[in-house]
DNA sequence: TTTTGATTGTTATGATCATAACGATTGGCA
DNA sequence: TGCCAATCGTTATGATCATAACAATCAAAA
């Protein structure tokens, strides 16, 4: 039986810290992202994107024609990763890209007609998507977990 | 310039739920899971160790030899996936596996020499890595936070 | 003007993930 | 006993991830 602390009990007995697997915030993150990616891919599964790929989506969305690079910070992806992720994209004729006239290094990446409507049609299902996952919580404990993650994940 | 709610103005208007990706929480999820996971491999990048790699390890020392299916749902890994983890942490002698004689289906997995003491060596590294990535949190908003976390992987 | 450093994107490698289809084994049940 | 559903592990496919090394482009400084 693990004790953290004692009084008065053997002294010189070196106490280990308790680990536990479930105490560890990284695997209660993984394990929420989880739950949260699969509940997404639930409801928008048949249109064969995934959360990463409606996150791009909905930022070109937001922010309209971006550079590949600016586009990938603003999901949090790497280079690799968002180049990746806009290939599958526009194979797919959602999203198309251009050469920025201006500055040879830059891929501009913009929404084609198609893709912006599905975006539009997809946004209030992933609104509901969220609430869903956030089911179990009252409003104050959803604005205290926003909070407490943003910090996280801003440190 | 959006608005959620309006009085008397253009009745028909269809409000648009205001979406933003920094409201979702599976976005949250991702970006707090990313900084959890770095701050592990900071710290025990030199031994290659991933973080879903050294919780496989962990909850083998916890739990003693058992079968690789097991060890997937203990570890929130489908069957396929811990497979490949038990084949890597194989090849690095960390872990070894035999077949149960009792059930030809079952592979019981279970720690080397060697995995048990890299283990016991790390669990205290990752307790510091959990404190350093709470480190913006009191003791009040950690317990919110795992427990707002559980609820939402549990659901 | 030339050089130097920073930024952008690509390539390569390897690890995580989910899913579906499949064979082998087991255990219960007719 | 013989069948049958459930369980376990594997294979295959495709998408996410991080990291490192690299070329091209740009910008600022010498």
């Amino acid at each position: 039986m693990p004790r953290t602390s004692t009084k008065g009990a053997a002294a010189a007995a070196r106490v280990e810290p308790a680990y536990r697997l479930e105490d560890q915030v990284g695997f209660l993150l993984r394990r929420a992202y989880q739950r949260a990616s699969s509940n997404l891919v639930e409801r928008i599964g048949q249109y064969d994107l995934t959360a990463p790929q409606f996150a791009t989506l909905a930022r070109i969305h937001e922010r309209g024609t971006l550079s590949q690079n600016l586009l990938g910070r603003l999901v949090a992806m790497e280079p690799a990763n968002i180049r990746d992720v806009v290939l599958r994209l526009k194979k797919r004729r959602l999203v198309m890209t251009q050469r920025d006239p201006d500055d040879g290094r830059l891929i501009l990446v913009s929404l084609t007609p198609s893709g912006t409507s599905l975006v539009s049609e997809l946004l209030p299902i992933e609104i509901e998507c969220t609430a869903k996952t956030l089911a179990g919580l009252n409003a104050n404990e959803k604005r205290l977990l926003y909070e407490l993650l943003g910090r996280l994940a801003d440190s």
